[in-house]
DNA sequence: TAAACATATGAACAGTTATTCATATGATAA
DNA sequence: TTATCATATGAATAACTGTTCATATGTTTA
């Protein structure tokens, strides 16, 4: 059976590198200003929703105006389920909403927060 | 064997939908307004490059300090392969520098814009 | 009520991607 | 030169993700 005593640090960096040529003084003061793991991996998650072509074009689509399903799969010529499926996560990530009308649903971008991210995306690739 | 005969843009479209909920004014209008499906295309492969956790907390780290791979390894708890592997992306991507310097490779952000995307995300999530 | 329609969703499949392992490259020091 | 160190990279694998297909849900109209 395996021990899990706690070991020092050192025990557990020993696979990451050869520890020979690590600048301490960088690596700890670093550290200490960490955010939580968990915020990183919420920004990670976040920034993945527009790392997808299709859900790209949705928001930008979205960012000209209100749309229904149907309208968004017949400009980008895909199938409704496909885009569907993409709104669905876009919903649960926050960055569209939605409102019924009769049997019709009409998707916006949830804030103008979307938009200005978009829009500096856009400036870094034309650079 | 199938003919390829061009058809005209309603019959590509059936297979998307049925076609009786398009709002064609609002379609048409967002249609003309559609930058170059390349430009989308690249804008997505821009943020997939901060959709991942490991790039994520590497650019984080970076935009405290300027570091050297075995660095980044050790404050990730990664290995050095994993966290080469990833810089080179983030190299591919316009989107970190790095100076040799004797056997060592300093990394940094490539410029401010990078940590103002960091930034905006960060807000996003914290609201 | 039944039929038609717009959208949503579960399952399956194909394609992509991040990590690990082994090894190569390039630099310094002995 | 040889040994050592820091980093880079190719191949393999495991996990993830987007689309399609079939079908379900919820709404309106006949």
């Amino acid at each position: 059976m395996e021990q899990d005593n706690k070991k020092n640090i050192q025990d557990y960096e020993i696979d990451q590198c050869d520890f020979i040529c690590v600048h301490e003084n960088v690596v700890n003061q670093v550290l200490k200003a960490m955010p939580q793991d968990q915020e990183l991996l919420d920004l990670a998650d976040f920034f993945k929703v527009f790392g997808d072509a299709t859900r790209i074009k949705i928001l930008y689509v979205l960012s000209q105006s209100e749309m229904c399903v149907c309208d968004i799969a017949n400009l980008l010529k895909m199938g409704q389920s496909a885009i569907s499926h993409q709104l669905r996560i876009l919903k649960q990530m926050r960055l569209v909403k939605f409102r019924r009308e009769g049997k019709t649903v009409f998707y916006s971008l949830a804030d103008g927060h979307i938009e200005s991210i978009l829009a500096q995306g856009m400036e870094h690739i034309n650079e």
